[in-house]
DNA sequence: GTATGTGAAGCACTTCACAGCT
DNA sequence: AGCTGTGAAGTGCTTCACATAC
């Protein structure tokens, strides 16, 4: 339904900043912004903004700007933020229980709503107020919870077996903080958050004085 | 020192992960690897790994490929990573505690050395072993440990003003995972970590059956 | 006057394809 | 025979610049 003719991933990535940064001008009450202040704040120039939001349709009012309220509405719609999406995670150790108490996804609509573990020492409890699951019944458990999407926060030794399980399971979308490189097949989506790999890309520019 | 003549940050970007790759490999044993094997395990085309090494010099031997030993040290050598860098985690919440007790720094050379938090109430206290300093004192804390690496785990609405003190106080690469797009001068690296853009531009897959 | 929307130009990264080394 | 290293070609994203609308 949405009109989307080809549309590069980079620019997909950009929308939800952009969708922020506006959230919080809203917040403090403006109502109008052009892409030259909004690039100021998002350290992207103008054009590339216009450009962006021009895959997606005509948002704008020229000699005006943007309407705060009403391109928020169109961004949500384009990134089917209109609803709400449930989460499981995978993985209960130090940094799954971190993820389960973070408060930062409900606001934006993202309920982890199921946990999973493969150690039977934590089956049955709970943490954060979620029960955990045994990874062994994944499949069912997150079909039963209506999961769409999945947060793998497993060690790397486990990870690309648990994200096969989540495939098989027909997850579409997964999150993955692991430190490997996994495979997943065409039409499934993997992002990573991998903060071993930012450092050590920044220790290259502080060694490297230019 | 090191030879650089205009390497694409993207290129930066990739080295950490062959250097992971490489590592697991050599960990099983293998000896030497081919641009089309190393290529198939990181999904990447065996011409971009052969462009992307050749910014930095000629490691292979043709015929034959990488010596994978050699390739490790000299990508450790490229990325800085033979010596160990001093990280200091600002904000001590949950996420911050999680970061701290996080097993995956040490191995790869980042030793968390000292963290801060702004709250009276967990000043002088221990997170993980290390003491709680007040981040008022930061500069001079800093200083006397030899950070040069700062990660930011404090609330969105501090962030800015966190990021501006360790500017301030000469740290040159900032890891955060604060919910904003921060500012920082020329000359210093910011990345960001942030699971809510990630999982927010995903849905826009998950809604778009194209 | 002011700011958008957008073809066209510019730039940067990726891939090709092959000479050259082992 | 096999695989690297690399100019050249290809591709895709970014920026420009201006017609158009308010």
């Amino acid at each position: 339904m949405t009109y989307s003719p080809d549309v590069p991933e980079v620019v997909v990535q950009r929308l939800p900043q952009y969708l922020r940064a506006l959230s919080n001008l809203q917040r403090g009450g403006q109502e109008v912004i052009s892409s030259q202040q909004l690039g100021a704040l998002l350290q992207a120039t103008p054009a590339q903004i216009r450009k962006d939001l021009s895959y997606f349709g005509r948002f704008g009012k020229q000699g005006r700007g943007y309407n705060i309220r009403h391109l928020l509405e169109r961004l949500r719609y384009i990134l089917g933020l209109e609803r709400t999406w449930n989460v499981a995670v995978v993985g209960v150790g130090r940094l799954g229980r971190a993820i389960i108490s973070y408060q930062g996804f409900q606001p934006e609509g993202f309920r982890v709503v199921c946990a999973f573990d493969s150690d039977p020492r934590l089956i049955g409890q709970l943490a954060g107020g979620l029960m955990i699951h045994d990874i062994s019944n994944i499949g069912e458990v997150l079909r039963g919870e209506q999961v769409q999407i999945a947060i793998v926060s497993v060690p790397g030794a486990e990870a690309q077996l648990v994200i096969d399980q989540l495939v098989e399971a027909g997850i579409q979308a997964i999150l993955s903080y692991a430190p490997i490189a996994a495979h997943v097949p065409e039409g499934v989506h993997l992002r990573s958050v991998d903060p071993v790999l930012e450092l050590q890309s920044m220790t290259y520019y502080l060694s490297t004085p230019d």
